[in-house]
DNA sequence: TCCATATTTGACATATTTGACAAGTCAAAT
DNA sequence: ATTTGACTTGTCAAATATGTCAAATATGGA
């Protein structure tokens, strides 16, 4: 799979997962612990850029879900 | 979780299939596509790197097993 | 429409991953 | 003791993730 597949499916999946719950990207950066800015979510949720494993960890955990959930795509990769 | 025990914790994983599988560290390079060097393959062994998603998706492919398997530990996290 | 909120995008600086190579460590075998 | 294999660690440069701010654009409601 292409790398700029994988970043849209990972995007989209961190999208669905705020959307579900209600929340913006704003409220998602308030709840994200450290730094982080909605410019990061929005490249991230549109898969411009290639998160490390300790953004979306951090990200998971403000979601209130397990990283593996965060990763549990609908597409086999 | 602090991110240096996220990043223990994903590097025992990678280990451990990796070892699993009766791979040493050249072996797994060799195996996956793209660029990529047994110094980073250590580092993130260790967890001194903080990896990117891509780079643990190419891992995974080369291990022979999904993203989501890859990052299936059994701490929950 | 207008207004407020939400999101995206650009520009820029900083931090860090990654790739590449060299050198070091360590254990096991001969 | 030397060699061999596996892994680690250091350094360097390049690419890129991240942080910050500002401006532009989209979205939805009154």
């Amino acid at each position: 799979m292409e790398k700029s597949d994988l970043l849209k499916i990972v995007g989209k999946r961190v999208q669905e997962l705020r959307i579900s719950k209600g929340l913006t990207q704003v409220d998602l950066v308030g709840k994200i612990e450290g730094e982080i800015d909605t410019t990061n979510i929005s490249r991230i949720e549109s898969g411009r850029t290639n998160p490390t494993i300790f953004t979306l960890y951090r990200i998971s955990k403000a979601l209130d879900v397990s990283l593996i959930e965060l990763l549990n795509f609908k597409t086999e990769i």
